[in-house]
DNA sequence: TCTGGGGTCCTACAGCCA
DNA sequence: TCTGTGGCTGTAGGACCC
């Protein structure tokens, strides 16, 4: 079947490091790092001028400074990302009602469902705008892939990158796909990857050689079938706005490993209010708690319970979270821990006891907990962070300054911090050091990229 | 060197039940 | 009553994605 080029893929170009750049007049054109910056930190984003001295995505932080001494390392500002990214999909979403958004940075769109494109030409044309009105509501670019199928338009945005656009005329995916390496395909990461490889099998066109049978005995059975079909340009899934989140989870890594059997115990507890918070902050409840444990030596396991019901009591997930605790061993440290919530339902099992009146389901109580245990107050703070805590200032986050204005973190330590007085579209500014208790100073928030825009 | 955080989907296996 | 089978559910882990 051919399809015309309809469907468009949106990857926005070093999205964190780039927003950045264009926050920071002094950051353009340099090597700008965004991740983790403690000692077990890894790379979110790396600008294109980092790209050039080998740093990339997920590597970990440590090495990224080895490579690039010189480069801007800052802390992500996710709530300034979130709300760049509402203004990109604002306008994808002036494009069609079928926009399918894959993370901050990146999203499918359906033009012919919104009956915006229904030929090449159209698409094009509707791509370039896309950019244009990118470029003119947020200053930063996006590249744009249209192909008549989401692996392909994906395929083609990555093609594109960076500030470009790649339309893949319906008819030529096999010639396109036949020399790419598998890796390219969506699904093959290192693991696939190798088994195929040992198989003998490096590019798109020796899986479509190697035929379904053969694939699937290789990887298994969905995705054995998944991966021929592609390899041979066919992928009909269709555009899905508005998923349904499936799962809700926090964890943390620790900069050190715990030890102390308390600690990890008030550290779970901790993972499980803000699950909980996030949980009822989407208006959901959950039946199965999950509880991930990553040991010293990196090896990782999860432990899980379902309960009778769906809850967002946080009583009731915490008493699982420990009874998951108490069957594992923590012996040697722990690095990380992590606390979930899935089997997502929009009703909790008190909902359902309320509703039923007398008798029917008392029996389906969730677990033996009485729902109406009050909740605790939040964890105290460590005895020494109790007391007037200092200001913290991560590195690249906003501040304003009585007299010098708006600025943002250039780096701290010894109690002082050096800011530079810049904002968007300014001259690069300049810098400058104060004690971080200096009451003229505070954190604020973002300006927009483009003053008055969006 | 030393590996984040938040997700999704698939597979395998065990136990239960009709 | 015993045995086999297939479906469903719960659990654990792995791979992958951004």
């Amino acid at each position: 079947m051919r399809r015309a080029p309809t469907i468009l893929h949106l990857d926005m170009d070093a999205f964190y490091a780039s927003v950045e750049q264009a926050s920071k007049p002094s950051l353009r054109g340099k090597p700008v790092v965004v991740g983790g910056l403690g000692p077990r930190g890894v790379v979110a984003t790396a600008s294109y001028e980092a790209r050039r001295f080998g740093v990339h995505s997920a590597m970990p932080m440590a090495q990224a400074r080895r490579l690039a001494p010189h480069a801007a390392y800052l802390v992500p500002r996710f709530l300034f990302y979130r709300a760049i990214s509402g203004q990109v999909m604002e306008l994808l979403g002036r494009l069609s009602p079928l926009v399918e958004p894959l993370s901050l940075d990146e999203a499918f769109v359906d033009l012919e469902a919104g009956g915006t494109a229904f030929d090449a030409a159209a698409a094009r044309a509707t791509g370039e705008g896309l950019r244009a009105d990118i470029r003119a509501v947020t200053g930063l670019s996006g590249s744009v892939g249209l192909a008549g199928s989401k692996m392909l338009a994906k395929i083609g945005s990555e093609g594109a990158k960076p500030d470009g656009l790649l339309l893949i005329e319906p008819g030529t995916e096999r010639e396109l796909l036949g020399p790419m390496s598998v890796r390219a395909l969506p699904g093959v990461g290192p693991a696939t990857g190798d088994h195929l490889r040992r198989a003998g099998m490096t590019t798109v066109a020796h899986l479509a050689e190697a035929g379904e049978d053969e694939l699937v005995r290789l990887v298994g059975r969905a995705h054995g079938l998944s991966l021929y079909r592609m390899a041979l340009g066919l992928d009909d899934r269709p555009v899905v706005s508005d998923r349904d989140a499936k799962s809700v989870s926090v964890e943390d890594t620790f900069d050190v490993d715990l030890h102390d059997r308390v600690r990890v115990r008030a550290e779970v507890d901790r993972l499980v209010e803000r699950c909980v918070e996030r949980l009822r902050g989407a208006g959901r409840s959950g039946r199965t708690v999950v509880l991930k444990v990553r040991r010293y030596d990196f090896s990782t396991l999860t432990r899980s319970e379902t309960l009778r019901g769906p809850t967002d009591d946080g009583a009731v997930v915490r008493e699982a979270a420990g009874r998951l605790l108490d069957a594992v061993d923590t012996t040697g440290g722990v690095r990380l821990l992590g606390v979930g919530v899935t089997g997502l339902a929009d009703y909790t099992q008190e909902d359902l006891f309320a509703q039923s009146g007398t008798g029917a389901v008392t029996e389906a109580v969730v677990q033996d907990e009485p729902s109406a245990a009050p909740e605790p107050p939040p964890a105290a703070p460590p005895p020494d962070m109790a007391e007037a805590a200092p200001r913290r200032y991560p590195a690249g986050h906003d501040v304003r300054h009585a007299s010098f204005g708006p600025g943002w973190v250039q780096g701290s330590g010894a109690r002082r911090v050096t800011v530079r007085f810049e904002q968007p579209g300014s001259a690069v500014g300049r810098v400058r050091t104060f004690w971080l208790d200096d009451p003229d100073l505070e954190p604020s928030d973002p300006l927009p990229l483009i003053p008055g825009a969006g």
